[in-house]
DNA sequence: GCTATTTCCATGTATCTACAAATGATGTAG
DNA sequence: CTACATCATTTGTAGATACATGGAAATAGC
């Protein structure tokens, strides 16, 4: 009657947390519908990301960085990175703000406004093909709950 | 009766888009759901993605870095650079396989087993406290649904 | 007004992620 | 036995993510 071997034990913990952790799931999760997106959106030539970033812009109304950070539920150090990219390719603007020189304002150029919209179809097809395969609740769901774990 | 402007619709498209996108809801339950685990894991010394990486492995009797990727749901070079961390740690070792010197074999340090061991009751306690406030069968269900997205 | 604090954003640093291409080892056709 | 295809992994490159910190602007106290 001799103790278990510990590394048996381990093994099956580490099943245990492979297939029950909230965490590990969820990224999972988000690495393969990403994936498949990037790829069904791929003619697009923006990432799913980017076209997200877009449309949280494109969604707000007069907002600057950190209320859109927030909103997207990004850092504000991450938002404001991931924004430089599409800067740089031309697809939207950010600005000082008059008023207060510490805020900047952001915005879809022209082109960015147009890719955005020619886009869209794209993504109602991809997001259709998904549907065929998972309920959209689900994430909708997660995501919803999940925002209320980091209200600071 | 002149035509709708199309900046409006552009508008509630976007906001349909920030609503609906199921990549955008899964990254952001993702993200959200990480940085809860992590700062409630924070003392382990380990990120989230490193504990479920290092469980992969534990979980796995005899696989190679393919294998364990795919299981994974991660690309084989994402996959390959991460374990780089946790080998330059300490956690794990990687070493060639005798009978194909193109394979790689991995396993847990004694170092690794022991961290992974004294962090399964934190995570516990985290998953335990993250239980009560969304359902743990959401992000595990939505997994198994992405998973099927992917199959090559 | 003038200093101290707070607010907003950017940067430093490190990890995670993926696609494409390179490297190196094994298998196979002839 | 040699050239060629195939397989497993790494590297090149680029973006996504977050924590801690830094710097500039605005606000609060006095």
């Amino acid at each position: 009657m001799t103790a278990p071997k510990k590394r048996k034990t381990l093994r099956s913990d580490a099943k245990a947390m492979v297939e029950e952790c909230a965490g590990w799931n969820a990224r999972l999760a988000a690495r393969c519908i990403s994936q498949f997106l990037d790829r069904e959106l791929a003619q697009s030539g923006l990432s799913i990301g980017q076209i997200g970033l877009m449309a949280q812009i494109a969604a707000a109304t007069d907002d600057t960085m950190g209320a859109l950070a927030k909103r997207a539920g990004l850092e504000q150090s991450t938002f404001s990175r991931n924004l430089r990219v599409l800067a740089a390719a031309g697809l939207i603007e950010i600005a000082l703000v008059e008023a207060d020189q510490r805020r900047r304002a952001v915005w879809l150029t022209e082109t960015g406004a147009r890719r955005l919209e020619a886009t869209i179809p794209l993504w109602r097809k991809a997001q259709a093909k998904l549907a065929k395969q998972l309920s959209l609740a689900l994430p909708r769901r997660l995501a919803q709950a999940a925002q209320a774990l980091v209200v600071e």
